[in-house]
DNA sequence: CCGGCGCCGTGACTAATATCACGGTTTATT
DNA sequence: AATAAACCGTGATATTAGTCACGGCGCCGG
């Protein structure tokens, strides 16, 4: 059963006849950390929203190569997924809980339905729209015109804003894949980077010491 | 004056109404060949629909680097506009008038009061959204996965659907600045898909014979 | 205690792309 | 005709990133 208070406390924009409704008709879904939650060619049929854990979404082209998106975090929603959903589409992303997690998962007929009966609602759909949008389009940029050391930056950036902490556990191997670039490369950038006092790599654990470049060459 | 009749044409799925209510509260714009409808950095306060020509949206960066991401045909709105039209934002995009070129220029406040009012509205918003965003995915996979001679061969096929026609106008140095590269690297490219028969080059035109690469190395 | 495994670092090499330098062609303008 | 401007093609070279080959370390299960 779907506790009410969370869904208020997570989305404090929805009015109460929304959540109500949601806790009646949405499912629970459960996802010990490390697991799929949406495959790329996968049938989509529910729009998610995240109630807890942290959820990665990345790409992945038919070799297997991944490219790290971004991440989705509680009281946000798997953009993709109205997409797909209200499309009747497959999904062109994968989704993995990085984290043990939990999701609201929608099915289809409500999410179209409440678009008009709920003002809260859409505005919540248009504006993860819009917020996922200029991401993709930042990532755009990065691709397109930066190197792979401005890339490795924004990426610890992003990391340091999304866990929420200076030091956290990931692996070489892992920020390679992500980036899709390879553990050699990332290796090596990584490595100027602890030259210049900028990060710190312990055993399975990255600390950002001051990303601040504004004075450096 | 904006004509009813054709606003009737290009957006079909529009109410009467709404299509009523638009002549009377929208702007035209025309837009000759060549020119910026929207800057990066720009303020945006209402949202554009094309009815004539055809739109190129593209990145820039500080140095002046370009980036095309797709065009906007009659018929079509630009997301990016509703995007930053309200949340009052700038512009993250450069669009140009690639043909002589009109628009209706909708204000703000109608853009979101129309959200709630007109059904076709909002789907037509939605739908905006999605297959922009599904747009944009497929061009980051490109660039992130994907060498210089393929997304040639993407970016031409793209020309191709957009343009209508097998044999356009193009310049090498402007294919060049639209994926970012130099018109050296591009030029010996094209050289290599017109000596395997799949495009033709003369003077300021570029005609594609045959995309079909299946049986091909 | 040993073997396997996953992760890591590094030097050497290769591939892809960008840049430089140059000269050529066409077109418009004077 | 002379000149400028905007294209274009091509060889040489430089830079960036990816790949290969190797060895080291720490951990775990038998």
């Amino acid at each position: 059963m779907i506790d009410e208070q969370q869904l208020n406390k997570l989305f404090p924009s929805f009015e109460k006849e929304l959540v109500s409704n949601m806790a009646a008709k949405a499912d629970i879904r459960e996802i010990p950390a490390g697991q799929l939650l949406i495959k790329t060619g996968q049938n989509i049929r529910s729009t998610m929203l995240i109630t807890k854990g942290l959820v990665k979404i990345y790409r992945e082209d038919e070799e297997g190569n991944e490219f790290f998106i971004y991440y989705l975090q509680p009281g946000q929603a798997c953009a993709l997924s109205m997409i797909c959903a209200t499309k009747r589409e497959t999904s062109q992303i994968m989704a993995r809980a990085m984290t043990d997690a939990e999701v609201v998962t929608i099915p289809l007929q409500y999410m179209d339905q409440w678009m008009s009966e709920y003002k809260t609602w859409y505005y919540f759909v248009l504006e993860s729209y819009r917020s996922r949008f200029e991401e993709l389009l930042i990532t755009v940029d990065h691709i397109a015109f930066r190197n792979m050391d401005e890339r490795l930056l924004f990426y610890l950036e992003k990391q340091q804003d999304s866990l929420k902490t200076h030091r956290f556990p990931i692996s070489i191997t892992e920020i390679a894949a992500d980036l899709n670039s390879s553990r050699e490369v990332i290796s090596r950038l990584l490595k100027k980077l602890a030259d210049k006092g900028h990060i710190r790599l312990d055993k399975n654990f990255l600390e950002i010491l001051n990303l601040d470049f504004k004075a450096v060459d």
